[in-house]
DNA sequence: GCTTGACCTTCCTGTAACAGGAACCCCTAT
DNA sequence: ATAGGGGTTCCTGTTACAGGAAGGTCAAGC
């Protein structure tokens, strides 16, 4: 199977794919014109990457858990690690937004928004705790 | 003011203020020995870069607000015009990070962890929708 | 006067995960 | 023969800096 036809089946893009290969997670074989064809092994794997990738692990986790998913000796706790420490990593980043967003709302609230040039946003920016703004 | 006096007031690394001044969004005057020299409005205004750029704001949407900041006959409509389109941009994130953590922490839940191979992460990993397993 | 250490300077490379595009090859249909 | 829709490699650009090399500067201490 060719490219496009794996790119379609995997829901990736082509040029994804490229560089899955250039980086090592997968290695597809060649046919006599150079073109890469993929196997039914390749096209899990990349199903694989696409949802892992998907739920947000970095392309280093996606080889770590490549690996334990063709390891059939593997333990379920390795697995598992991974994807914890992953999940303390995403919530971490959804505090962080959120904080964001908590300051960022209160400022845009109290916004007028018109033609003038008074501006609590811009004044939120310039201090350093913009919250104590009433 | 030299740079390092300066990043620790505005609490930005110096790497920092330097990449800053290359991309133009300060310059700095200089002393005869080459050294920046950082007045006081170049340290409100790397305050106003830390401040935007820890509310999650873009170097180029800082460049912009920056901009309206200087500019006394801004609209205030102008610079909440950028901020609802952040807030919104934050807001999508955080909606996509939590579908990423509601997926896999109902894998991660039913994944043992111990040292069996049976993992119902990595089966979630190679269907469509990992949900759907029991 | 000399050294030492803490500053500062520029310049180059690397990061994450690809996307865009050029230049070119291959295959099939008309 | 040509046109199109594949495929190939290779090079550049993206975001917002961090790390580090090589070297100039300044104030303090001996």
């Amino acid at each position: 199977m060719n490219i496009g036809q794996a790119a379609k089946h995997a829901g990736l893009p082509a040029k994804t794919i490229r560089y899955y290969e250039e980086i090592g997670l997968i290695t597809p074989a060649r046919d006599a014109n150079g073109y890469r064809a993929f196997s039914t092994q390749d096209l899990h794997k990349l199903t694989f990457l696409s949802r892992a990738r998907g739920l947000g692990f970095s392309i280093e986790d996606c080889r770590i858990l490549l690996a334990l998913w063709e390891d059939q000796t593997r333990s379920s706790a390795d697995v598992k690690r991974v994807a914890d420490q992953h999940l303390h990593d995403i919530e971490t980043k959804i505090a962080d937004l959120q904080a964001m967003h908590s300051t960022l709302s209160k400022l845009v609230a109290s916004c007028a928004g018109d033609n003038r040039p008074d501006c609590p946003i811009l004044k939120g920016l310039q201090t350093d705790r913009p919250d104590e703004l009433t």
